[in-house]
DNA sequence: TCGTCCATCTTACTCAGAGTAGGTTACCCC
DNA sequence: GGGGTAACCTACTCTGAGTAAGATGGACGA
């Protein structure tokens, strides 16, 4: 019998179960108010196990970041590969991210709530998140767009991904936005800019 | 002596004080590694005072959030009012904030770890000092611009936002960016969009 | 000058939850 | 079957948030 309640399991699977139960709690409850000794009950295992895997309560959160960014940056980078132009790589990138954060709130919801780690190594895991995000816009822009000065690039580049983070956001509270109505929205301000609408 | 080392001191001052030296620490080590020992050892004052005045660790925080925010919407209203047109009233506005975070490193830095607290109330509490933000160039960009829907004109604004706390983090790392370089980006990228630099 | 009242302040605790020392048991493989 | 080891557990320590109950300085009236 490989399923039921089988105790003893290899470690690979049970780090998996691990973080996949930790999503859960921390997302739930936030960083702060989840216990260790809860996730280790729902995963039916006892606290020092924890401990044998991620070494701390940050450790395990920083598992969980990771898994969640190596399916942002798959999503995002799948999305863009045969775009035909720098707009429409721009608009199926933003698209992907939209759709990311609907469909896997979880994910999304530790990958923002991060900050309750300012000063610790968690802080970098998740600043290494938005560099992930940020040099694939900026490589997406070197590509497409000719190059001003570097500084400028990246500015750009930051500009986009905290633009799109807080767009994201605000999508939570309205359900009756579509990720392609809020793709429509960021596209709008992006790439034309607020000029246009200047009255 | 209204200074040395007085001890007993009116409950306003205290708070005051308080505050200060919460300000400082939480910034330096970051909300969940500073310790109210720590805090209450600073002021000078046993630790029950902090729970006699502020509740809470999270109450004492929140005390130090209302109170940069305050300093924030003061800053940014004033830098707006009497602006020749939108652009003009962006262009102000954003400077006042690329200023506000420079000079007074500790208050931003307050404002934007405030995340460690996701599902508490102080979480809204930093929500409001977005909404705060969003409200106020919502507000800019009713009265300077063509009002599409609203649901947009909010999604505007919200991205505007987001943009420029991420540009700012991004100016803690490059201290070579004055205030006057980082709302020239910004600019750039939120006016003219980024359709002008395509290739 | 002296009591008296109360806001300010303190000592000395409880308690939850992170992290650990050291021993136990199921499973794999010869 | 019997090592050997990876998976696992019980039973602790320790730090730091939060609190109960009492001490004390000093303003102010008599």
């Amino acid at each position: 019998m490989t399923t039921a309640k089988r105790k003893r399991m290899p470690r690979a699977d049970r780090m998996r179960q691990m973080i996949e139960v930790a999503e859960q709690v921390f997302s739930a409850r936030g960083y702060a108010a989840a216990s260790m000794d809860e996730i280790a009950e729902l995963v039916g295992v006892s606290k020092p196990m924890l401990y044998e895997y991620f070494n701390s309560k940050e450790g395990l959160l920083l598992a969980c970041i990771r898994e969640s960014r190596a399916v942002l940056r798959e999503v995002t980078e799948q999305a863009t590969v045969g775009a035909a132009d720098a707009e429409d790589a721009l608009r199926r990138g933003l698209l992907a991210f939209f759709v990311f954060i609907r469909e896997r709130r979880q994910a999304w919801s530790l990958l923002r709530h991060e900050m309750a780690l300012i000063g610790t190594p968690a802080a970098d895991e998740v600043e290494e998140t938005r560099r992930q995000q940020t040099d694939l816009i900026a490589a997406l822009m070197s590509g497409y767009f000719d190059s001003g000065d570097d500084l400028r690039a990246e500015a750009a580049a930051e500009f986009v991904v905290g633009a799109c983070e807080r767009l994201a956001i605000w999508c939570e509270r309205h359900d009756e936005v579509s990720p392609e109505t809020a793709t429509g929205y960021a596209m709008d301000v992006l790439w034309s800019g607020l000029a246009q609408r200047a009255r």
